[in-house]
DNA sequence: CTGTTAGCGCATTCAA
DNA sequence: TTGAATGCGCTAACAG
């Protein structure tokens, strides 16, 4: 590999100054640059990370590091998260990499080894949970890290998020303003930060509306179809008093929920709303659904450029202000949702 | 983070002794190893691989690339390769770490990135292809780098691969014993080295019984359900002289293929034997067929140790024979192949 | 068995 | 606007 001193050999300049031309210093004349980065480019020129990162502290690489679950890849969450990711950080220049631990081995320790190997800028977390270990271990230590939601009320780390209170808030008054009374909630699994978001605005809504508490009906779990499944069979088994909504936490839930419905003869939306949180995943489009499911809409795929826009600008010293980002939401009415029947 | 510098003046050495003692070199005291080890623990005391990468040219970090699918992560395969050589990586003390390459981007110029960036020491080649171009580029960079399956008749690159040629001419022989004379193979995409192998163990058997090459059926395609419902759909179609007998690919394929009989009313094995290869993938157990599926038998899972083991050995200049192997495979057969109907 | 010296490739003082 | 000198943390030659 051709290293700086060939450049500098080749353009006739000292090393330090072909270092600056090609790290867009100011201070560098014009046309020695341009002729510095034509030379750089013949030689195929590349910087060296190790070296880089051994002076300047930075090497452009940052990390992911996921548990490995063997359902992990099932779905195509997983795909989308890495590829958006991967892509938005080549974007910038950066090399995105991934570490899966093993499934037996306690995750801090991973952070903590792949921060004293030094080799990694910064992490990017995702599924945050409310204390955050990986969090607070990171930030004890000074590593740059960006969460993929947010930690805590008021919190002192680089983010994007969506206002999941304000949406499942939404989604709630929805429904309320439809006329429901009884209204189920098929949430995520406690502990990450975005399940007690959503309950928090869901049941916010509840209260908003004078609704008696007992109507607010929540059940937690993996958001998987079997989550919808499961839930619609037992909340409409016979003498439960039943909802007459439902509010998924994704159209993966939601369709579990229409499976069961249909199975169980329930007409959506004449027997039950249904009305989900959209991640908007290639494999599941709430339109297709029949009928077709009205949703909130924040697509996933709209993530990745804002979060690694916030690691890199934490990386940069930017304020943490310029690094938390709340991104858009939408509501989408389709068929799905009506007024009770009386 | 603790430096050498750090431990070394803790114990009262130079650094270069702590270096040594450190790193298993012969010429230390061995109560002084004992006791730099001890003050490293103590201190917390990890190499900053940026350091040693750039002195030593090692950093023990090596990686694997692979090209966004979005169909990737649908089986577990990928997550059982991950899984699998991050785990065996792990346990020699290296870093394993993937890049998941854009979909539209040529994979080339991510290897050229990578090797030019020079963070890492090797990587692991995954689903090679005839005269594979990435095992072209890192072999002409000198960068270490194991293969999963072999490229080319005397491969010069360390690799880890199952005898894919001598297992279909085993399962093409165990069906022509049983008297089979048209036999299907349901193979992987054409240019994939342990396609063509197959292909070749296949046809030898068949040549080798002095069976008619029209005999012989291939179809070719991603071993998926898909593909052994499509072939068996088309193989049975009216009129067609349809084999007695179908190879599959793998378990997947073989699952698609008696879905189809099963639909067309084709009896396993009256009306057609099927014998599979069998990855070992969690998710598809062939002794859970019905009937119970003869398969040749080698799990992917066992792969993983001698793959990290051939890249390691590479890695310490190990004479290229060592990082050569070819591992087992064994037949077991099952209630899925019996003798054609006269 | 141990310490001294040198240098990996780069960015950044400082001086010109 | 440019160059020479320094050091990031570590390992490897070379002495002793």
């Amino acid at each position: 590999m051709a290293t700086l001193k060939d450049v500098a050999k080749a353009a006739g300049l000292s090393v330090t100054q072909v270092s600056r031309a090609l790290n867009g210093h100011s201070d560098v004349n014009p046309d020695t640059r341009e002729r510095v980065k034509a030379v750089a480019r013949t030689l195929r020129y590349q910087p060296n990370l190790s070296a880089r990162k051994l002076v300047s502290g930075r090497s452009g690489m940052v990390g992911l590091v996921v548990p490995q679950a063997p359902d992990l890849a099932s779905d195509g969450l997983f795909m989308e998260v890495v590829a958006g990711l991967s892509t938005q950080f080549s974007a910038r220049g950066m090399q995105f990499v991934l570490h899966v631990a093993r499934q037996d081995e306690p995750i801090l320790p991973v952070y903590q080894r792949l921060i004293g190997h030094g080799a990694l800028d910064g992490f990017v977390l995702t599924d945050p949970q409310e204390d955050d270990p990986r969090a607070a271990l990171l930030a004890g230590e000074g590593i740059p890290f960006v969460v993929h939601g947010r930690i805590g009320s008021e919190p002192r780390h680089a983010y994007f998020d969506i206002d999941n209170e304000c949406i499942f808030f939404d989604l709630a008054g929805h429904l309320i303003g439809l006329g429901h009374r009884r209204i189920a909630l098929l949430n995520g699994v406690p502990g990450r930060t975005y399940v007690t978001a959503r309950r928090t605005g869901f049941l916010r809504a509840m209260a908003g509306a004078g609704l008696d508490p007992d109507g607010a009906i929540i059940r937690n779990g993996e958001m998987t179809e079997a989550l919808g499944l499961v839930s619609v069979v037992d909340l409409f088994a016979p003498g439960a008093a039943a909802p007459t909504a439902i509010i998924c936490g994704n159209t993966r839930v939601a369709k579990g929920v229409y499976h069961a419905a249909n199975a169980l003869g329930l007409a959506i939306p004449g027997d039950v709303s249904v009305i989900a949180h959209d991640d908007h995943l290639a494999t599941l489009k709430s339109a297709a659904f029949f009928p077709a499911l009205s949703v909130s809409d924040a697509p996933l795929r709209d993530s990745w450029q804002p979060l690694a826009g916030c690691l890199a600008a934490s990386l940069d010293g930017a304020p943490l202000k310029q690094a938390q980002i709340v991104g858009p939401h939408r509501m989408i009415l389709r068929d799905s949702t009506a007024a009770p029947r009386v």
